[in-house]
DNA sequence: CGTTACCGTGGTAACGCTACCATGCTAACG
DNA sequence: CGTTAGCATGGTAGCGTTACCACGGTAACG
């Protein structure tokens, strides 16, 4: 591979020279640059980074480190992540924790070791050790999607408690007493603030009793183990709220299973939506995170940090959901149970129900 | 930040012997080990991988250079990447094109700038300026998905042309005469391997007309745009075959908003499956690719050729694909003719049409 | 007991680049 | 015309690590 002192050598230069036309790091005349420009494309030089790096202590790389990408949500977020990265000329590491405190570590060292610019983290549970890990190393972080009890680093996230409450208020408005809220692991804020938001807007409206609340993991197989706990409780709640969109497919599988129709039968909200490019027949009612711009912002709180360099005040950027009412939370509850022998009744014209997918179904 | 120097001092020995420690690269004493080890914790050492891939010429980070990591199919190959780069010790770097030559090229030469060990690379077109870079720079590449006119690189791909051949299969099977595929842009290959494919298994079942075949692009609106001149063909084709995940959605849309039943007035088949986690009622009957396995391949592929070093002989890996028969491919044709006033008669009972469903819309 | 072999350790010199400082030159100023 | 300013260029010295070679010491061998 030819180094930088072959092109200074072919142009009769110094190095230093060459490197001030690469990088345009100093005044060049038109003639040294030409003739700098031409050794390179003879010579096929590619400038080396990671000797660049080591002297200038600069990667020019950014990490996202996530539970998994697989995961729409988190897809969408590394997509907007990655578009601001490389609008700034950075580089994207992607790791997945499935959310294990010990591959968060594992990979926050790798990454500190590789002198990564600044690391973007969704914690698996509070991140304190990767967050301490890097404040030692003096590489800036920004918390994203979840809330930190302690304000030692940036967050980026979503509104969970706003979103989860317009749902809650959304179901007391079409008349439901009886909900169950099915969420995720204890210790993601996430998880937390979705429980939290849905009671309080069910109490703020004086509800006679409270919602059931399930804790569970953000999976489908969660999904499906709390739906069929959540309606077999009695009485059967009326409602049910996902607290995020694998749970959700994971309690309308359940839902089908046990030939219960939505929304006839229960209503369902969920938290997250799915894009519009991925899902043919957009059913579910959601409080839909806006995903990709949470990836953007991130990089952006990121840059911000980088260039002020560490700091006792963090900042945190809450970004509001958006309620987005689809069919799968129904009409209000007394229109309803004027009918209730008659599922295709006017006011839910041919709605799709759970069950009339579920007769269908070739196995 | 303290450097292996530090280190060498603290334990009074030399930094050759801390880098013996750290890397195992070399006979240690126990006692040196222990004082050395002590010395690390102490004074909170970080080894420094950007100094040591300046030295040791190996970054032991690979990147996936892909279309979109927003489609489900990359998002799941991906996945198998970094999970097959994890269990090596490697990071990942991922790139997104959005099929643009421009980009990959310009994504290819950041990572031979960085020396990134391997890159796995899924062309827009066929790649060829970007292997060339990379060949100039002798880096591994292995092309991912797609195949190559010219073996000009290690190909991992999935078996289009045959999961094509038995979608085809498939509809003549069920009497489909009339059929239509709408597949992705010129030049690349997956696009033209199903409609091979597609074309070969009803032209060895003596089929009187050929398919109509539509070239668009693998997104949601050209499979709506696409959808809709099929279906304004006279005579109107019995069944569509849509080439990949996200024009399937678009058909279906299309199909929805022109009041089109699947699959009693026309079935429908694709290739690419969705995660059984990202979708509540799977319906589509599609030739479904390994892509995780072919991410985990891809890998393997990729550090075989990097211990193997250059060479003439390239390597291509085809991994077959999955035929999974679902609703959406209807039942057999003269069987339905028989009633064909009768929507929901009895051999398609209860299908999930998209008219059923299409009526319900809120909006 | 001399020789060979290997183990444990260290010294030195890069790897390819850029920060820092120095230099010579031309232009501009009073 | 001397001084100052600033432009264009170069020299030197690392950045933090490891490759390479060297060396003393002990064990094994004939």
């Amino acid at each position: 591979m030819p180094t930088i002192v072959d092109v200074a050598n072919r142009a009769g230069v110094a190095a230093i020279t060459v490197s001030r036309v690469v990088n345009g790091s100093g005044p060049v005349s038109e003639q040294v640059r030409a003739r700098v420009e031409q050794a390179i494309a003879e010579i096929g030089y590619v400038p080396n980074s990671v000797a660049r790096s080591l002297r200038s202590k600069r990667t020019d790389t950014i990490a996202l480190v996530v539970t998994d990408m697989t995961n729409p949500f988190f897809t969408t977020v590394a997509r907007g992540v990655e578009d601001a990265a490389s609008d700034a000329g950075l580089m994207l590491i992607i790791c997945n924790t499935d959310e294990r405190d010990a591959d968060e570590q594992r990979y926050v060292r790798m990454l500190l070791q590789r002198q990564t610019d600044g690391i973007l983290l969704v914690p698996a549970r509070q991140g304190a050790a990767a967050i301490e890990q890097c404040r030692a190393h003096a590489t800036p972080v920004v918390v994203v999607d979840r809330r930190l009890r302690q304000r030692v680093a940036d967050v980026v996230r979503g509104d969970s408690r706003g979103g989860a409450f317009e749902l809650g208020q959304l179901l007391v408005s079409l008349g439901h007493t009886r909900t169950a809220v099915l969420s995720g692991p204890r210790s993601v804020s996430t998880a937390d603030d979705r429980v939290a938001g849905f009671l309080q807007a069910l109490t703020e409206a004086h509800q006679p009793e409270p919602p059931l609340v399930f804790r569970g993991a953000y999976t489908t197989e969660s999904g499906r183990v709390m739906a069929r706990q959540a309606m077999s409780a009695t009485p059967r709640p009326t409602a049910l709220f996902a607290a995020n969109n694998f749970i959700a497919i994971g309690v309308l599988q359940a839902l089908e299973e046990m030939n219960v129709r939505v929304p006839e039968d229960v209503a369902v909200v969920a938290f997250d939506d799915l894009p519009p490019s991925m899902v043919a027949f957009p059913f579910l009612t959601v409080a839909a995170q806006p995903a990709y711009e949470m990836g953007r912002r991130s990089v952006a709180v990121l840059l911000e940090r980088v260039s002020a360099g560490a700091s006792e005040k963090f900042n945190e950027v809450v970004l509001p959901t958006q309620l987005v009412v689809r069919r799968s939370s129904g009409d209000a509850l007394q229109k309803r149970d004027v009918n209730p022998e008659l599922p295709g009744a006017p006011s839910v014209t041919g709605a799709l129900s759970v069950r009339s997918v579920a007769s269908n179904h070739p196995g």
